[in-house]
DNA sequence: TTAATATTGTGAAGATTTTCACAAACCTAC
DNA sequence: GTAGGTTTGTGAAAATCTTCACAATATTAA
């Protein structure tokens, strides 16, 4: 049961996606699955399918396929959403707003359990039940509150000073929408939105079309 | 100079990157920059560095380095960003709002020239100076205003009859918000950015640590 | 019970990506 | 011009990821 192998990237995110894929068969009342369907559905093989529900076990029946609420749970635990996450917001800037007001967060498990930005006094008002904090503020609130990760939607200039609450405080992951690359101690995971970035992919793929014969 | 091979999506990813380096080392006045310091400021090796830049060309000098501003230059052509690209947003919600309102695409050679609703009498007011058209128009407008790529910033259940507009119109490219595989025609370029999925990717990464000796 | 059919789980093969390591090219100093 | 120090560009090796292909196992039907 236990895994020791490390598991790509890749993997993960199609974990991510196979799992979205049972919930919406499950609200279907699909009862069982293939991984031929199950490929069909995502971007990949069946064979792929397999493969990486393999890395963590045997869920399925030769013959039949797999059950579709079983698998979902299973998913569930490996991705680590069988419990909740206690989230903060740093930046109470445009993007912190949409994702707080997104709601996407709660419904999987990631509670926003407080807020914090660098000029709190200009923030006015409560954000989804919850009033902005200074930054200042940042480890003893994060620590009241067992904050476990964070999601960063502040400018890069701000991210060093920041940065450093968020070390000094323990937490160990953290979802970065700051345009830059993160320092962070060993055994912090970082993982990076960068929306430009994926345009930039766009129109590479544009340019390359034109480019070429 | 022209390129046949295929370029692997993270060399595009990290061909980004180091245009974001390079740019900052121009705004900070340094002329020439090795493999090895765009390694240190990227999560990758001065090898991987250098492979990426010579799938494009030899760019640099030999005991000397690459010339800031000619290889931002450059790779600014390579990822198409040597122009303007039109980008119409569809989707006048939160995500959709913030994203308008960020700035971020403009800076970066991206202008949002229409934006679309399915409802769009219930958006008040202007967005950045557009009005909000209702999803209907996309065709006729997306036609004159000469719209390139789609962001697609809209509810699951939206995307098939938005889908069938951006279509028709002909946009081959498109950033999704929406946490859906879309179908898409061949030679249409989709990049997905799914926040959720990268928290999941977080939370993978907190249980595996604990459940691991 | 047996045959026919479906589908998993997985070694092995194949493909792709990353890292290594070093010759070639360039700069500076004398 | 030569020696000494750098750093690129790139084949080759290593590592990683994906696909193939098929034995193993399950179901259904008769």
């Amino acid at each position: 049961m236990s895994v020791s192998r490390k598991i790509s990237e890749s993997a993960v995110r199609r974990l991510s996606l196979y799992l979205r894929i049972l919930e919406d068969l499950e609200r279907k009342g699909q009862n069982t699955v293939s991984s031929e369907e199950m490929s069909g559905r995502s971007a990949t093989t069946a064979a792929q399918v397999r493969k990486d529900l393999s890395l963590f076990g045997s869920f399925g029946k030769r013959g039949l396929g797999y059950a579709v609420t079983e698998l979902a749970e299973r998913l569930k635990k490996i991705l680590g959403l069988d419990r909740r996450w206690r989230v903060a917001l740093v930046g109470a800037g445009r993007i912190g707003s949409a994702l707080v007001e997104y709601g996407g967060f709660a419904e999987r498990g990631y509670d926003v359990v407080a807020i914090f930005d660098s000029d709190a006094s200009k923030v006015v008002g409560k954000w989804g039940g919850l009033c902005v904090r200074d930054i200042s503020e940042f480890e003893a609130v994060s620590n009241d509150e067992s904050v476990e990760m964070v999601i960063l939607a502040i400018p890069v200039e701000a991210v060093p000073s920041v940065m450093e609450h968020v070390e000094k405080a323990g937490i160990r992951g953290i979802l970065n929408f700051a345009p830059t690359k993160l320092k962070v101690p060993l055994g912090v995971a970082v993982k990076d939105v960068n929306m430009v970035m994926e345009l930039e992919a766009l129109s590479f793929a544009f340019s390359q079309e034109d480019g070429e014969g």
